[in-house]
Parts: structure tokens; C-alpha cells; sequence
DNA sequence: GCATATCTTGCGACAGAGTCGCATCTCGGC
DNA sequence: GCCGAGATGCGACTCTGTCGCAAGATATGC
């Protein structure tokens, strides 16, 4: 971050956050849990912040097959891409990535002749111990 | 459509909607063109026969990365998964699908032990197009 | 250190998406 | 046609996200 952008309070305790979080955090969760050290910390800047990272490429955004809600939850970004796995019944959330993913990127980028700046692949169903749990 | 689901003339018209329109539509759209047709058709009944159709897996919600602010857009399904790629200078949509992607979905399935409902790939990035026009 | 131009913040107001309860209406089975 | 389950329309509401603006913080030059 050089030329114009400043290393706020703010920005630190938010990038903090979202960097130590082992959940996925929606903007609403994580403005309670930056509240808990800075009690006025505002709405506005949680927004502001997560745009300024998303531009930036520092985060991605997600929206995890609406499992709760309309909310979009954001992850510090990883080197490499990868999908998230969620379970329409506990809400679990698994994490995975191969090389089929990547080799279907590559596919998906030759045959449409877009330069790819972000993939998302989200999936939705049942896992394992649901799966079980629901032989009705 | 059977046991206790009716008919009505308002979900008749939502769903031809859905199935003529060429473009993908969210929610505000879908209701604009509602009310061209029947101007008394309520947002809560378009939100409700969406959650419906939804729910009985006649059609799938996409939010296409979000290239015009946070709106989901929903398309009639059709019998094979397929990825949207969005052009985020232009906003073009292209459909894809593959035998890539199948056999992605398949092995995902295979390793985590999860039963897929749902599949979900979104790409953006820029079309041919746009590339050779934003040469800068 | 300290001043200062510039970037950020917090606040209030706002727009839009989506949900809910309830009275009224209507579909479809008889 | 009649009737009851199921839908609709309406109004009120919550939640997400955005904007303008005055006040506050930050990095830089001195």
C-alpha cells in the first residue's frame, strides 16, 4: 500500500480481522466484531474498507450459496483460486482446490478468449455426516 | 406443479417471463415487466414465485460477480450445469459449458463425500473485445 | 518536532432488496 | 355455483450498501 492510501487504525483492526478469522465473515459480522475494540468504528468505513481490499485484490468476495441470507462474506486471498463446498443442512464449509479447477480455467480462457481476472465456483449440497443423518 | 400449488394468473406470467426473457433478469426487472402486463402484480408475490421456483429447482440464481451492484438474476434451468462469464468493462454474458466442467463436478463429489445439488461457477474478467480496445 | 495538504472517518440521510403479517381475494375440487 | 386452502396485495419493517459533508487523522516536508 504506497502512494495515497493510508494505514488507518481502522484499516489495520479491519484486514486484522478478516486475516485471523477461521470463518468466512459478512460485512455486517465482521463490523460487531471490529466494534468490540473500536466502538465507533462506523458501517461506512467496514464498506469502504472491504472495497478498497477487493480492488486491490487483497480479498475475494463470496456469497456461499446463500446459505443464511443474501449476505456476501469475504476471504483473505489465497494464491490460488478455489471453490467453496457448502452443506445446505449443518452449513458447513469445505474448502477445495485441484488441478481439474485450474485446467478448467485455462479451458474456459482459451475457448471464450476472455482475459480471466476472477473465478468463483461455489457448490451446494449435502455432506457426508448430513447425508447419513437425513435417510428419511 | 400439483398438490396444493395453484396456478395463478400472476405465477403464470412470472414464469413466462423468466422462460421468454433473453437477457438473464433480477428481481426489480422481472417485476417492472410484471406490471406492464398486470400493474396491481406486488414485489412480495414476484420474491415469493421466485422462492418457489426456486425451491422446486425450475430456475437458479446467479449474481454474475456482481458487475451492477449487488442484484441476483435468475434463468430458467436447463438440464446441464453451465458457467456464466461476465465481461466486466462491457457487461457481456457468455454461457459455458463443458465436459471439463462434469467431470470437475464429479471428481469434487468423489473427494469430499459430498451429495451436489447445486453448482455454481462465475467468471469475470474481459471479453476479446474489450481486451483490444482497452490497450492503455 | 511541527505544520499542512490530503486522505479517512463518523455521522446522518438515503435508496434498494427482501421479508412478514394480515385482510381480502381466487383457484380448483366437489 | 360453493367453499376452503392457498395466494395476493398492501403496508410496515429490517437489513445491506451508498453518499455528502464536516471533523479528524496521517504522512510528508521542513
Amino acid at each position: 500500500m504506497k502512494r495515497g492510501v493510508r494505514m488507518t487504525r481502522q484499516r489495520r483492526l479491519l484486514v486484522s480481522i478478516i486475516q485471523d478469522s477461521p470463518r468466512h465473515l459478512d460485512a455486517a459480522g465482521l463490523l460487531k466484531i471490529a466494534k468490540r475494540e473500536d466502538a465507533r468504528l462506523d458501517r461506512a468505513t467496514v464498506y469502504r474498507t472491504i472495497a478498497l481490499l477487493k480492488d486491490r485484490g487483497l480479498i475475494d468476495e463470496l456469497d456461499l450459496m446463500h446459505i443464511e441470507g443474501e449476505k456476501h462474506y469475504y476471504e483473505a486471498k489465497t494464491n490460488r483460486d478455489h471453490c467453496h463446498i457448502a452443506c445446505f443442512r449443518c452449513g458447513a464449509i469445505l474448502e477445495y482446490a485441484s488441478r481439474s479447477f485450474e485446467k478448467l480455467k485455462q479451458e474456459i480462457a482459451a475457448q471464450s478468449g476472455f482475459l480471466i481476472r476472477a473465478v468463483r465456483l461455489e457448490v451446494g449440497g449435502l455432506c457426508a455426516s448430513c447425508q447419513k443423518a437425513a435417510h428419511s
